[in-house]
DNA sequence: AGTCTATTTAGCTTTTTAGCTAATAAACTA
DNA sequence: TAGTTTATTAGCTAAAAAGCTAAATAGACT
């Protein structure tokens, strides 16, 4: 479970607009967990979710958007695998389920209005 | 529905450690929405729930603790109601279901992995 | 009016963040 | 081995954030 400190940490890093499409369009991507297992054949998708492709999507420079997901990353928001020159991004799904479990957490222990 | 400035704006108050808990604290004060529609005789849920006792809890200002409370209010995550000379603090309960709901589409509409 | 209480705003300092370009590192290609 | 591609790190600047104290505001109480 995430103390404190991590989840100010977590939100901090979706806390920015940039950040935030970033980690939608990681959401978004083609799911690459297989490449990490050694999965072969699948250059399109690899293509589709190596850091140069996700910075091509943005207004800024490489390096800006290399901090970007250094930043995600270090929330474990998403995960980072280097395979050959590229370096592949995938959303870490541990981490979603446990935000959202969060609020879903907060959401029912609200003390609720005595009358409704 | 909020947009993604409006949730990276939310992200952004909760993204620190001294709001989180503000936050967190607030949704655990007794529920004062009966307060603002004019229900009396609850003095000691109002001093529960005004801006001095939030900041009593925290080793910063009174000053810093307001800004911080400017901040979840402006990201729409705590509404206030000023009676008397108080100023009283509640969860804005529609946009904690926003965010929670939005976690839980994200999750849902993730992209699969083929194999499993 | 004068004072007390509760809170915000103003003004300041220090630290952090977000962006850039240039330099570096690592791995592939010829 | 030299050159190319991919991404990070270093180093810089400008803007934003987080903290403080002091001053201002607003309402309640004499």
């Amino acid at each position: 479970m995430l103390d404190l400190e991590a989840k100010a940490r977590l939100f901090k890093a979706l806390g920015h607009p940039t950040r935030l499409r970033i980690y939608k369009q990681v959401l978004q991507m083609p799911y690459v967990c297989g490449i990490h297992q050694g999965t072969e054949g699948e250059d399109l998708i690899r293509q589709a979710t190596c850091v140069g492709t996700i910075a091509s999507e943005f207004n800024y420079s490489l390096p800006t958007i290399s901090r970007h997901l250094k930043e995600l990353r270090e929330a474990r928001l998403i995960r980072m695998e280097k395979i050959g020159n590229k370096i592949y991004v995938e959303p870490d799904l541990e981490t979603l389920k446990e935000i959202s479990e969060c609020f879903e957490g907060m959401l029912a222990n609200v003390n609720s209005p005595a009358g409704s």
